[in-house]
RNA sequence: GGGCGUAUAACUCAGUUGGUUAGAGUAUCGCCUUCACAUGGCGGAAGUCAGAGGUUCGAGUCCUCUUACGCCCACCA
């Protein structure tokens, strides 16, 4: 007999059990050739805050699966870790100096650098620390950041190795450049907004015929200045006699030729583009396929250069109307008309974005997207929800070259060099050094004048190493260092098997992970690139299976942000509700997008609560538990469980299975349904309530105690914290519950029958209970039952457990003597309709009552109806599988057995 | 513009290969606290499964179209 709190206090429970699991160290993978590993490598989250929602959401379906795992009998590797996330978080450094009234270039590199590093310290471990809170049984002393000197190693070696392959060049660009902060920006920084602009055409005329000429519209027109073609379509009939001919550039009297791209929309403007490679995306690509020249026009500070002849030495905003005005005069300019487009903006100076011609490093997709879509082509690797295959796999079909340098400071420096000794510009030392560590001199003319290129490598080129990296890849170099990755059955099975380098590396021991959780916005730019380095680097996949989860939106629906501030902190709900709160609510929602508001989190404390006062209860009334109970035994042996035990062990078991199958397919919010159903609507509404007055029963006692073991088992992946806190009063010897094992499905304790039986007798008592507060039914009333049910045996369990509904004047608050009408032929009855025919006593309304039964006679005729015409259609009979006939018919038997039954009450109504 | 998705009760969503009278939670409305839990119990009401066609003996489920909404990518010369 053990007391407990009321309620479940969640707080000191909580934290009690985050810090024994770390003491006790139990979430820590050995190399334990004995057991199949289970490993997961968590999307590292960025270093620039705290954790959001998603965060949360993302880690616990981490954490489900990897609790459900151990317990299996895995040897689980959650492998935890943060990123770097370089522009982000030198974005958020960046903010924070500025409010000292400093620029990066202020500090200086080095000084910069360090500013990062106290960031990263400072939020790496918040964000640890918010994980553990969450109960996540992450393989903390392995804890990885992709900054790591190790990690930093493996970011060289790849650009190295790469490079030797020929997959990493160096190429011109166009980048979003900020004239302003003489920077560049990623697509993200650059914030685009709609501008009320204007789409002036102007006429550039043939070599030929200055009279004559093509029509360009354009929004930008200083840019002319460095066109060096006018493209129209080819299917366009307007102007395919004109392709090829001559124009002269206006202003600058360049000659440029036309030229046929399907790029061009013929719907837009005047159906022909002037092309300006240096300066616009669109044009550099088409600039590209053409050979275009490449003229840049502008300094670094949007002021133009003396490609623009006349106008250099003007602004960008200036000269547009200069040059304008001059087109104006020389009668090239057609017209203006208002266009409304959108514009990126630096998104820290919002000064308008100008797309510049830069020098940048680049992988080669192709070749390695190869292998990655065969994977996924062939099922080697699998999405869930299966529809995000056709994402990666359009995708990979059209991938483009990856541009991997970028202009900050904070993350892997490029690992190139260049020689600016004497000479340099002049003789091949030009060719860039590209090593992994620091060359002392040029490989080709001595000089120790080196200088490291100044860019780093996009994030995205760290952590797609993440799956491998993390397990000291390439010092470990699988195949080298030891016998190399393994599928699951070829690992080695014992401890003292021979291998290469004599023992077996966590490499070849953990990778390839088993599966992959993460949000659908970076399939591209992680998992597609995960896939596709695995195979590069490792042979193999990184990953069997990739579930992707929904986004967590507020109530309207809109991306939770901090700058909207709709975020809801998950911290705050753990303060509030409890982390197990948290979890379950978070996964019974999360079957597509989730949208979260406060209340959302009642679901879950309110389970919770009501798990800690089913274990109340039945601690309070256990006496004697028996250790070596054996429900299977019990099942088995005849008579010796009533039938709410038989049931309550049988829909344990049923509902064990499908949650077990739901984990494996990647059904959270499903088996948490499931659980939720079992635990609350059969175990706690019905089970501890028939047996409130049988404590002294052991027999009770000890199913009831077993049950609720195994269901604690079945709940702690989703509900670590409450379930571990009572599997601590229930089994002080066992030690925690997070390494107990998942229990074992016994078909010996599935019971068809008893559920059958029981759900019968479900609707009984419900039908009495209604009776009761309907009919005004006083004690010692009789009640006739009239009941169908599907075979003598279930017939017989009902009658033999009749004795129940006595037991429970609780509900009741009746004494009932049930007298069971059995139909002729029960092969034709109907299984768990139940219909309450002869109620004895006062009726509070019998017109009302008389009304209720008329309607339900009208929607039984009606079902009825609809069901004869079905059997008497010969292609229903003909063509439908003979069960599904056969099922239509004993439906059809039951709805006249229930039919009668009905008129038989209204006859005794009146 | 390309790709993907969603539409089921007042709200949030289940509904697995087509086959009982479409389910749950929340909210709402009754009735109920000595007896584990009011973060609780019992019960009721609540649905033209977005619309229109089609395939089928049979469609919430499959196909086509329409409407509305959402996401990702590209682009706005």
């Amino acid at each position: 007999m053990i007391e407990l709190p009321k309620r479940f206090e969640f707080k000191e429970v909580d934290d009690k059990w985050s810090r024994v699991w770390e003491e006790k160290n139990l979430f820590h993978a050995q190399l334990n050739p004995a057991k199949p590993p289970y490993t997961v490598v968590i999307p590292p989250p960025n270093v620039t805050g705290i954790l959001h929602m998603g965060h949360a959401l993302n880690n616990t379906l981490q954490d489900i699966m990897i609790r459900y795992k151990r317990m299996k009998g895995f040897e689980t590797c959650w492998m935890p870790g943060t990123d770097h996330a370089g522009i982000a978080t030198q974005n958020v450094v960046e903010k924070q100096i500025a409010k000292e009234g400093k620029k990066r270039q202020d500090l200086g590199r080095e000084e910069f650098l360090k500013r990062l590093w106290a960031w990263k310290k400072e939020y790496g471990d918040t964000i640890i620390h918010q994980l553990k809170k969450l109960g996540s049984s992450c393989d903390w002393p392995r804890t990885r950041f992709t900054m790591d000197e190790s990690y930093s190693d493996a970011v060289k070696h790849v650009f190295v190795s790469l490079y030797k392959k020929g997959f990493i060049y160096r190429g011109e660009y166009i980048i979003n450049w900020c004239p302003r902060c003489l920077t560049a920006l990623s697509d993200e920084e650059a914030e685009h907004r709609d501008i009320q602009g204007n789409l002036y055409h102007i006429r550039y005329p043939f070599k030929d015929n200055e009279k004559e000429g093509v029509v360009v519209a354009t929004t930008r027109p200083e840019t002319m200045l460095g066109d060096t073609a006018v493209a129209v379509n080819p299917d366009d009939e307007r102007y395919r006699s004109l392709i090829g001919k001559t124009l002269v550039l206006p202003l600058i009297n360049r000659e440029i030729k036309i030229i046929a791209d399907a790029f061009v929309d013929p719907q837009f403007g005047t159906g022909a583009v002037k092309v300006t490679p240096a300066h616009d995306p669109n044009d550099f690509e088409m600039g590209r396929r053409h050979n275009l020249k490449f003229i840049n026009i502008m300094h670094p500070n949007a002021v133009l250069n003396k490609e623009a002849g006349d106008f250099e030495g003007s602004d960008r905003f200036e000269a547009r109307e200069a040059i304008i005005e001059s087109l104006r005069e020389a009668k090239y300019l057609v017209k203006i008309e208002p266009h409304t487009h959108s514009v990126g903006h630096c998104y820290r100076c919002h000064t308008v974005i100008e797309p510049y011609l830069s020098k940048q490093w680049f992988v080669k997709m192709k070749p390695l997207a190869k292998p990655a879509l065969e994977a996924v082509q062939d099922g080697r690797i699998k999405f869930y929800p299966e529809r995000w295959t056709k994402v990666y796999l359009n995708w990979m079909d059209n991938i483009r070259d990856w541009c991997i340098s970028r202009q900050i400071w904070w993350g892997h420096r490029i690992p190139v060099w260049y020689c600016i000794g004497e000479g340099a510009s002049q003789h091949p030392c030009q060719e860039p050094i590209v090593s992994e560590s620091a060359p002392d001199k040029c490989p080709r003319c001595g000089s120790t004048r080196l200088q490291q290129d100044e860019d780093v490598l996009d994030t995205w080129f760290s952590s797609w190493l993440w799956p491998f990296a993390t397990f000291d890849w390439p010092q470990v170099r699988p195949g080298v260092d030891d016998q190399g990755p393994k599928t699951n059955d070829q690992r080695p099975k014992t401890q003292d098997q021979e291998v290469k380098g004599g023992k077996v590396s966590d490499l070849s021991y953990f990778y390839p992970t088993a599966s992959l959780f993460t949000a659908p916005e970076i399939i591209f730019f992680w998992v597609a690139r995960m896939i596709m380095a695995g195979f590069e680097f490792m042979g193999d996949i990184p990953f069997k299976d990739v579930y992707i989860h929904g986004t967590v939106r507020d109530a309207q629906g809109r991306k939770m942000s901090k700058s909207l501030g709709n975020a809801i902190d998950p911290l705050e709900i753990i303060n509030e509700y409890g982390a197990d709160a948290l979890r379950y609510s978070l996964i019974v929602n999360s079957g597509q997008d989730l949208f979260i508001s406060k209340e959302k989190f009642e679901i879950g404390r309110n389970f919770a609560n009501k798990i800690w006062n089913a274990a109340r209860l039945i601690l309070m009334n256990t006496t004697k538990i028996e250790p070596d109970f054996d429900l299977a035994a019990r099942m088995q042996s005849d008579g010796g469980l009533d039938l709410p035990s038989r049931w309550i062990i049988s829909r344990f078991y049923t509902t064990l299975e499908k949650v077990s199958q739901a984990i494996e397919k990647f059904r959270f919010s499903e088996a948490e349904t499931l659980i939720h159903e079992f635990f609350w609507g059969n175990f706690c509404d019905w089970y501890l309530e028939m047996i409130k007055d049988k404590w002294g029963d052991t027999t009770i006692q000890n199913t009831a105690f077993k049950i609720l073991e195994l269901s604690l088992k079945m709940i702690h992946p989703f509900m670590p914290f409450v379930t571990e806190e009572i599997f601590s009063y229930l089994h002080k010897e066992k030690g925690a519950l997070a390494i107990q094992p998942w229990p074992v499905f016994t078909k010996a304790c599935v019971d068809p029958k008893s559920e059958e039986s029981m759900a019968v007798l479900l609707e009984l008592i419900s039908a009495i209970r209604n009776a009761r507060t309907q009919w005004n039914v006083k004690p010692n009333d009789k009640i006739q039952c009239l009941f169908a049910a599907k075979s003598e045996k279930s017939i017989d369990l009902l009658r033999h457990n009749a004795a129940i509904l006595k037991n429970l004047s609780r509900i009741g608050e009746i004494s009932i003597t049930t007298e069971f009408t059995v139909p002729k032929n029960a092969a034709t009855g109907l299984t768990g309709n139940i219909t309450y025919a002869i109620p004895l006593g006062d009726l509070i309304d019998v017109e009302q009552e008389k009304k209720r039964i008329l309607t339900q006679i009208e929607e039984q005729r009606k079902a009825a109806e609809s069901l004869s015409k079905r059997l008497q259609n010969p292609q229903f009979v003909e063509k439908a599988p003979g069960d599904v006939v056969q099922k239509e018919r004993e439906r059809l038997a039951g709805l006249e057995q229930k039919n009668n039954e009905l008129q038989q009450a209204i006859a005794h109504l009146e």
